[in-house]
DNA sequence: GTCAATGCAAACTTTTTGCAACTCC
DNA sequence: GGAGTTGCAAAAAGTTTGCATTGAC
């Protein structure tokens, strides 16, 4: 069990930030299914079946707002559509997508960070936090050959 | 000097696609300026100073759509917003852009490359194309310590 | 002359913003 | 009660699509 809806409400409400049925409603679904690669939409539509009603999508996105800026969620780009969220407790890993069938694996951060790190290092880059994936082709899709698109 | 627009253009010609105004400017603007990471908006402004007159936005991506169908150009995505072409012949960089200041710069594609595969390579991923930028901080950006966006 | 390519307008997706109404503390 | 939140509506940016017209070959 790693982060409990509680513990992120616990984290609004210790900054002064007031609770409400959408924010805990958004909390649950972050906490309960942020391995899921959960873009704004989809966040919006798990929030609405917990709380029971309709979430606007700017109070979606809003709510998205605060909890970065207090440093409980981060967003990731996988692709040219939505952002993805994700946990920032659950930073230890970044993401790599395959360019044909989509496929999205996790990268433990050490792992990625360690490689990319002193190539940025050499560039005048002090500090490497891939706030995109890394795209390629899986092994699947790489045998089945073609120009990927 | 690199690619000539007159590369780009017979090589649509050679696929028996037709030559037009738009593709011809849009053609030069990739060959002349296309390391200045430009995206569809600043693409289309080139192209039509060198037209002339106006070019539709949906005439530029459906141009980048035939380029990129041919295999002449790609696009990067280097932050959550526009995404910028570059060639295909060119595809020996990638991009390291500092989240703080949005800086961005080229880095070989040997280095990057070459750090990232072993780490691809160990989650099933055969080849890499980092179609998205690596995001960090610039030196200068790190000395100014506070928490990034 | 034919078919590809364009322009125009409209729609789409994702996200942001202004503002009045609401409700958590 | 009052400030923080919400919903609604509108708008922004980036991109895509339908369709009639234009133009390349």
């Amino acid at each position: 069990m790693d982060v409990a809806a509680d513990d992120l409400v616990a984290a609004l409400r210790a900054e002064g930030l007031r609770i409400t049925a959408a924010r805990r409603a958004i909390c649950e679904v972050l906490a309960d299914r942020h391995h899921d690669h959960l873009d704004a939409s989809s966040l919006r539509v798990h929030a609405e079946e917990i709380a029971g009603r309709a979430i606007d999508p700017s109070t979606v996105y809003r709510a998205i707002d605060t909890l970065q800026a207090v440093g409980l969620v981060r967003h990731v780009h996988l692709g040219g559509g939505a952002a993805v969220l994700h946990l920032a407790d659950d930073d230890g890993h970044h993401h790599m997508t395959c360019e044909r069938c989509g496929r999205t694996v996790d990268v433990p951060a050490t792992e990625l960070l360690g490689a990319l790190e002193p190539v940025a290092l050499s560039h005048g880059f002090v500090a490497v936090t891939v706030h995109f994936a890394v795209v390629g082709l899986c092994a699947d899709c790489a045998t089945v050959r073609g120009a990927p698109s």
